[in-house]
DNA sequence: GTTTTAACGTGACAAACATCACTATTATAA
DNA sequence: TTATAATAGTGATGTTTGTCACGTTAAAAC
């Protein structure tokens, strides 16, 4: 379970068994269970999460009632809503479990305290926002360049794992187009 | 035109005098003219770029020969193809001038070498880059959420000052719309 | 100062996509 | 096990948006 994350951190900055014993003593494991929420929309945000096991949706809920996803957070991704967790502001984005989940949740005490006692991890987050931002930019060049059934291709070609663990309810929301359209391109 | 920088870093960080005129001597002014490339699809992205003065484009010409702005960087902006640049590869996009523009450049050296001497520095590049992510996320939910004319609405609220820089053909291109449709927005 | 190029608006038509309605199937819960 | 809810496919229709074509104005280049 521990092996996750450490091997996770691992793979990006060097430290020692003990600096990252120290690290792992700032996290909290915890279990969500399916439909369950680790961020509710117009509540704090506490937390930022790494997934160790289990799927989860980032998902904002217009004023017609509609869901927009916009993340998916599969196992070794980080996730949380960053913009009220950073802001200490209230969540625009719920987090919820597409499945049963457990994640390692870093308060932004801890998160703020990591960075400043160790220049390592600081690094460590700045790797992973560095990446994040590109991973968001390549996605609104696809908003820009494809239409609705390249974007389904693409993300069929980038992540076809994510096809047998979610509906295409979700897949379509996520893609930003309609169920029906989005069912017809499978056939 | 170095108060720029230094106040831009200032914000964020509590550096020493020395501290940043260390700094700013990894940086290099440069002055280009409208319509110059900073960076050259398929070329190598040695640097990434504070804006002092002028506006820039960050462009993707896709294979039938459309561009599409990912980005427009005004001044007190960071911008390069981060991507290319973090992982030394050859950009996938376009900067060019859209008008008379400075910048200090900062190579991927530099920007290395600040972050392991200068902790603050890392801490710094983090707050930009968590802040970078955070909007890239803000306009996909607009992809997700809103039609072309909201899109525009919306752009139109938050950047008014873009609409006297920007022709309506380059803001077609930044909201993923046709240039006649836009045009049919503002009538 | 004239030529050339880019920018803007607009009509006509076609393509992409959303919405509504209905049915069937599969999970989930009682 | 049955009842209930979620998921998925599909036809019909309307809206949004893209594309092509044209004319006009303004700016840039020569």
């Amino acid at each position: 379970m521990e092996e996750k994350l450490r091997d996770h951190i691992k793979k990006i900055v060097l430290l020692t068994d003990d600096e990252l014993s120290y690290v792992l003593l700032h996290f909290s494991l915890a279990a969500y269970k399916k439909n369950e929420f680790l961020i509710q929309q117009g509540e704090n945000v506490d937390n930022c999460y790494f997934v160790v096991s289990g799927l989860l949706k980032l998902v904002y809920n217009d004023k017609e009632g509609k869901q927009h996803i916009v993340s998916f957070a599969m196992e070794d991704w980080w996730e949380s809503d960053f913009s009220a967790y950073f802001t200490q502001s209230k969540a625009k984005m719920s987090l919820q479990c597409i499945e049963d989940t457990m994640v390692y949740s870093l308060s932004l005490k801890n998160y703020q305290k990591l960075s400043a006692k160790l220049p390592k991890m600081e690094h460590f987050f700045l790797q992973k926002s560095n990446l994040g931002f590109i991973a968001s930019q390549n996605r609104i060049l696809s908003f820009l360049t494809s239409n609705a059934k390249e974007r389904y291709e693409q993300l069929l070609k980038q992540y076809p794992l994510l096809f047998q663990r979610v509906s295409k309810t979700l897949l379509a929301s996520y893609l930003g187009v309609s169920r029906e359209t989005l069912s017809r391109f499978s056939s």
